[in-house]
RNA sequence: GGGCGAUUGGCUCAGCUGGUUAGAGCGCACGGUUCACAUCCGUGAGGUCACUGGUUCGAAUCCAGUAUCGCCCACCA
């Protein structure tokens, strides 16, 4: 870029989407990103572990929102000169990317199970390597300022060592144990899955009535007797060990301890009674197949009830279901039906609103199965990460997810970590023929057996591999180079700040705390910061098939990173849920133009040559200098406390309020004064440039790129005012400064005349862009003073001219019929009206009207004893004075 | 079955520890073509802050309850 002299050298259009590139190059060139080889001396630290993002598709809006978020944060420690890093990644993803895969060899022609898990694998990494790089170059284009030299990935071998020394500690500690249990199995992705991917949600489904004939004395079943149970699952009445009553139920209680037949397969099974079984439901008597439900499970372990399982990894029928062996679940549930029809034993069947699991994944509804998993113990993990929320040694943003993290710490199960997939971490166990099991952490796995000692030629690895949040939940540790004692980890462990969306609260961030300091004995990270989901219009959760998705990178190119970003963020609270929409997006698009218009206008506005400024400072530019302090340290209070709707609401209306709509133009009056030296003209532009300068560095965390873009150009023109930092993402952050309360105080009462006078022009149908004479009546010497100082901006802004300020005192007061108004400091009306006489009536009138309910309302207030006795005298003496004011512009109207 | 959140002008949302006449953007109405920006400027209209009760001199804000919507957790066939 050339160093502009003139307006025209500008583009008067900010292109985004040539601009953006170009600096984000200009950044990575500077090494902003990376972090100083040693610590600055005696400077806070600031570390922001990125959440990685899943390898497996193209940046989506909720990346959009964690970039946004974190690249603000760390962007504006950095600026405060703190030691600050942000650590990129990205993660396996196993289970997910093995979706896509499959999907992609699909096309392929291929399967998981025609390729092996080798050549699968191999397919994996070359699918990787394709997809890693598209989502850091979508986030370059969104500016996030991280530190690509220190990027990870879940599957490297940082995280790989990480993983196994983890397990094995685990495993030593007895927190990592090996058992059957009954996990959730999803038949499509042929694994097990966790809770928290078992996806519960209300659908309707059948509820039947079956018999099941009872045992007679000779040993078969009797067609005249039997017991009718409800079951939603007929097909696994082919597992049943069981029929279950409450004990109390008058109506079975004969039957209790008599035995009962299984139809199909035949099987004799006993009658319980089990305080588990709801008197109202179905009824009232429960068929029992402790291998495929979680619930019977449990009751099958109070009465010893042997386990039959009838299904296999595919969901099909086993040998136990005879001819029914390999159908499917469904297919075997109408066979099965049919045939208890066709023998008079499907007594009915109704519709049912029922709670089904399916898989998060796929869809598919989840099996429970029986089989032998690894788990982590996780009941004491659980209670150090509770007590660290508790005791506030890790804080929650907003608190009211500190409640939902405890209640889930107190009600959590053991977490089966192990998956029967290929991609992943492979679980670092091994077997001898003597079944004893070995854990190693040692990249080449173990010597020997740990219990026998025979070779490690005879034992065979663990095919499982780990639950993709087992290395996600150290990672804010495993990419600093735990558990080596590295620099890294040294001066940036503990992180700071964990910002993630609320939906992975116990997934990710429940595991983090919980193996963080298993692991390293401290919590990872100080606070977490939750986001909510970016929906659509109307609330919608956005979704391809509902048509209403926002794609990040398409909004960029066409308005720009910036636009996004501000978009993305303001308007915004921790916790809450978003809506994206079209004109949000406008407005942001708007916001980014007019600050590249301000820097335009300021670059186009510089004297050439400069000269020395001279004189003091004007009125606006006092006060452009105070509302700056006032609102970076405005900024920097909502930054520290990671407001970031607030910040962002901050720097808007210190960028578009203050500095464009009354600065610059008041600005413009000094600068194109004719009688203005060229001394005092520099000094009016230095104040400018000084005030883009800081407009520049207040927005910069959150919009970085037009703000750099502009600050670049200023630069060149005048270094003074970028204080000789040429990149604004390396420039120093101001916390604020002293008030001019003088100067804030004027202008306050400048800016509500002038207000008053253009309210008066259009309520009165004056033409706007007229030269009217105005004759204003201060109230008293002091406010006689203000409308000398600024005399000037109120002829230019209100088209005012001449103004004549008039002695001050009482007894001044527009002409009858004038267009009059006042303000507090004092009547004005235009002397040359040729509005009708009417509308100035009303005007007035309206506004004397308006003065008399702000009295009443005052005076029935401080008449009030209770409040008089009763508020601060702060707040008494603000309304007491309050009055008086309105009271003198009544007053002062006159008429 | 538990828990949480939301409810503020037509729309989208701010309103911290209770203290002017409840704000902003969009939309709407009216008016604006000279030198930053029509992706703009000016002016204005528009709100019983979901409802009921309570605490208080004073409540959108605190408390209790109600309603509607949404979310999370939970093993009822």
């Amino acid at each position: 870029m050339t160093t502009p002299t003139t307006t025209r050298e500008l583009p008067p259009r900010y292109d985004a989407a040539v601009v953006e590139p170009a600096i984000y190059e200009r950044w990575l060139a500077s090494g902003a990103f990376t972090p100083s080889e040693e610590p600055p001396d005696g400077a806070e630290r600031f570390v922001v572990i990125m959440p990685p993002p899943n390898v497996t598709g193209a940046l989506h809006n909720g990346h959009a929102v964690f970039v946004t978020l974190e690249d603000t944060m760390v962007r504006y420690h950095r600026m405060r000169g703190d030691d600050t890093l942000w650590l990129p990644g990205v993660d396996h993803a196993s289970i997910a990317a093995q979706f896509v895969l499959d999907r992609i060899i699909g096309e392929e022609g291929e399967t998981r199970q025609s390729l092996g898990r080798e050549r699968y694998l191999e397919r994996m990494w070359r699918f990787m390597d394709e997809t890693r790089g598209v989502i850091g170059r979508q986030m370059h284009r969104l500016g996030a300022s991280a530190d690509w030299s220190r990027e990870r990935f879940t599957m490297d071998p940082f995280s790989a060592r990480a993983v196994r020394v983890t397990f094995k500690r685990l495993w030593d500690a007895g927190l990592a144990y090996r058992g059957e249990a009954l996990v959730n199995w999803c038949p499509r992705c042929r694994t097990t899955i966790s809770d928290l991917e078992n996806v519960h949600r209300e659908e309707t489904g059948t509820l039947w009535t079956v018999r099941y004939h009872l045992l007679g004395e000779d040993g078969a079943a009797d067609p005249d007797a039997w017991i009718s149970v409800a079951t939603t699952r007929p097909e696994t009445i082919l597992g049943d060990t069981a029929v279950a009553v409450h004990p109390d139920d008058d109506r079975y209680r004969d039957l209790v301890g008599r035995v009962a037949m299984i139809p199909i397969v035949n099987r004799r099974v006993p009658i319980v009674a089990d305080e588990a079984v709801e008197l109202e439901f179905g009824t009232g008597a429960v068929k029992i197949t402790p291998a495929h439900d979680f619930d019977d499970y449990e009751l099958g372990k109070r009465h010893g009830l042997p386990l039959v399982n009838v299904l296999d990894e595919d969901a099909r029928v086993n040998e136990v279901g005879g001819d029914l062996a390999g159908r499917d679940r469904y297919d075997a549930r109408r066979e099965v039906l049919a045939r208890l029809a066709a023998a008079g034993d499907l007594e009915g069947e109704r519709p049912h609103q029922m709670v089904v699991g399916r898989c998060d994944r796929c869809g598919t509804v989840v099996e429970p199965r029986l089989s032998i998993q690894w788990f982590v113990r996780t009941r004491p993990l659980a209670d150090r990460a509770l007590a660290s929320v508790r005791e506030g040694r890790t804080r929650i943003i907003p608190q009211r997810f500190e409640k939902v993290y405890a209640q889930w710490m107190e009600n959590i199960h053991d977490w089966a970590v192990g998956r029967q997939l290929w991609w992943g971490h492979r679980i670092p166990a091994w077997y001898c023929p003597d079944g004893h099991v070995t854990v190693s952490d040692a990249e080449d796995g173990p010597d020997a057996c740990a219990a026998c000692g025979r070779p490690a030629a005879e034992l065979t690895q663990e095919t499982d591999i780990f639950d993709t949040w087992f290395s996600s939940g150290l990672w804010p540790f495993s990419t600093l180079g735990w558990p080596d004692d590295t620099p890294d980890y040294r001066r940036f462990y503990p992180t700071s700040v964990m910002e993630t969306g609320y939906d992975i609260i116990f997934f990710w961030v429940a595991r983090m705390m919980m193996l963080g300091l298993f692991c390293t004995d401290v919590e990872p990270f100080h606070t977490v910061y939750l986001h909510g989901i970016v929906r659509g219009e109307g609330g919608v959760k956005m979704s391809k098939t509902k048509g209403n998705v926002v794609d990040p990178l398409e909004v960029v190119d066409q308005i720009g990173a910036d636009a996004l970003r501000f978009a993305l963020v303001s308007g915004t609270s921790p916790g809450n849920d978003q809506r994206l929409t079209a004109a949000k997006l406008d407005g942001a698009r708007n916001f980014t133009n007019k600050l590249w218009n301000a820097s335009r206008f300021v670059l186009g506005a510089r004297p050439a040559p400069l000269s020395e400024p001279e004189g003091e400072p004007s009125l606006a530019e006092r006060w452009i200098a105070s509302r700056l302090a006032d609102a970076q340290a405005r900024a920097t209070r909502q930054l520290d406390e990671l407001d970031m709707g607030g910040y962002a609401a901050a720097a808007y209306e210190f960028a578009w309020g203050d500095f464009c709509d009354w600065f610059i133009e008041m600005a413009k009056v000094e600068l194109r004064r004719e009688d203005a030296t060229p001394g005092e003209r520099s000094r009016t532009w230095l104040a400018s440039a000084h005030g883009l300068a800081g407009t520049l560095r207040i927005v910069h965390p959150l919009m970085p790129f037009v703000t750099e873009a502009a600050w670049s150009l200023l630069h060149e023109a005048e270094p003074r005012a970028t204080a000789g930092q040429p990149l604004l993402i390396a420039a120093r952050w101001h916390a604020g400064g002293p008030a001019d309360r003088e100067a804030e105080e004027d202008m306050a009462g400048l800016i509500a005349l002038i207000r008053a006078l253009r309210n008066l022009r259009t309520e009165t149908g004056m033409a706007p862009g007229e030269w009217r004479e105005v004759a204003a009546a201060p109230s008293d010497a002091s406010a006689a003073a203000m409308l000398e100082r600024g005399r000037a901006y109120v002829e230019a802004l209100a088209h005012a001219r001449p103004l004549r300020v008039l002695r001050p005192g009482d007894g001044v007061a527009p002409p009858h019929g004038a267009a009059a108004t006042t303000s507090p400091l004092g009547a004005a009306w235009f002397m040359t009206a040729d509005a009708s006489e009417d509308r100035a009536a009303h005007r007035r009138r309206a506004q004397a009207e308006h003065l008399e309910r702000g009295i009443k309302r005052l005076r029935d207030l401080l008449a009030n004893q209770a409040f008089v006795n009763g508020a601060p005298a702060q707040v008494v003496q603000r309304e007491r004075a309050r009055l008086a004011d309105l009271e003198a512009q009544l007053r002062q109207l006159g008429d």
